[in-house]
DNA sequence: TAATATCTGACCATCTCTGACCTTAATTAA
DNA sequence: TTAATTAAGGTCAGAGATGGTCAGATATTA
């Protein structure tokens, strides 16, 4: 029984996939209103869904006639991957939106299930819980496993 | 008269049975309201009876609309192997032994050559250096990580 | 009787959903 | 042209709905 956000989420999904452009555009007034209920929602579901990290790109304008744009990102090849992890180096390290990513670089079949398991496995968090160290130094750690393991997989490719 | 786990166990084991996917989902507070028990309970049954040990893996999510899925992994050919991986945690954890542990597995056709490469990048010592760990911890959690990792490549076969 | 297994309940973590209030753009009125 | 009005979309805090964990009580077994 799924709820209200995988409900519009497959709905949006159905609608890229039948759409001819690379992008879909809708109003969130008009969503909110075929899925009775408020259009916050609408929001949250971009938000949780159709996230960077999930390959999805959305624009909007507000204003009378106003819209929403949600892009599907066309990935292709390993280059712009090592683009993104190099901009993690960036901002802190939050593992959920990196599992994201893993997911993500999965099923654009950069990296195999198996080697996506991996990954995650490396950045789970009980893993490190005993061993005296900040929440800071192992966010640290697991951001230094992580881009070394990428390296390494980015490098030898199938 | 059997106890209370064993019947959910028997249950659930049922539907699996039943299933023509390879996993089933259920909502624990469901379950547990249809066995008139707390829903801690389910998570016993399924620490106790759905373990990987005993070749299951369980996956769940939170919030509304959140669900339990419980997937029968097949044995194949990796069984062998688990039970080395069980050996390291008696000993020490020498990183020259597992590295030829992993070239091994490597040309057994356990694991790929990316996979092979992912693991020896997660046992490398440079990367522990400065976090204050000493090296025993280091090692152990060197130990720790190389374990869950393998313990998920062999959940998935090829 | 001691060890092990089962079961419960209190408390925690995460995901979803709503509604009040805010910002921006187009349209209309002055 | 400018100001007011209307019609979008955005943000955020908090309520609601699940599932997770763990210590301790109870039952079973060796």
């Amino acid at each position: 029984m799924p709820n209200l956000t995988d409900c519009i989420e497959e709905y949006l999904k159905k609608l890229l996939a039948l759409s001819s452009e690379r992008f879909i555009e809708i109003q969130r007034r008009e969503l909110a209103r075929k899925f009775a209920c408020v259009p916050s929602q609408i929001n949250y579901v971009l938000e949780r869904r159709f996230s960077m990290e999930r390959g999805y790109l959305v624009e909007s304008r507000r204003g009378g006639g106003g819209w929403i744009r949600i892009y599907r990102i066309e990935a292709g090849t390993a280059q712009p991957w090592r683009e993104v992890i190099n901009s993690l180096n960036g901002r802190e390290f939050e593992p959920s939106r990196i599992r994201q990513l893993i997911r993500r670089m999965h099923e654009e079949k950069i990296i195999s299930m198996r080697e996506a398991r991996l990954l995650e496995a490396v950045i789970k968090d009980r893993i490190y819980d005993s061993f005296g160290l900040s929440k800071k130094q192992a966010r640290e750690l697991q951001h230094e496993l992580l881009s070394e393991a990428l390296e390494e997989l980015l490098k030898v490719s199938y």
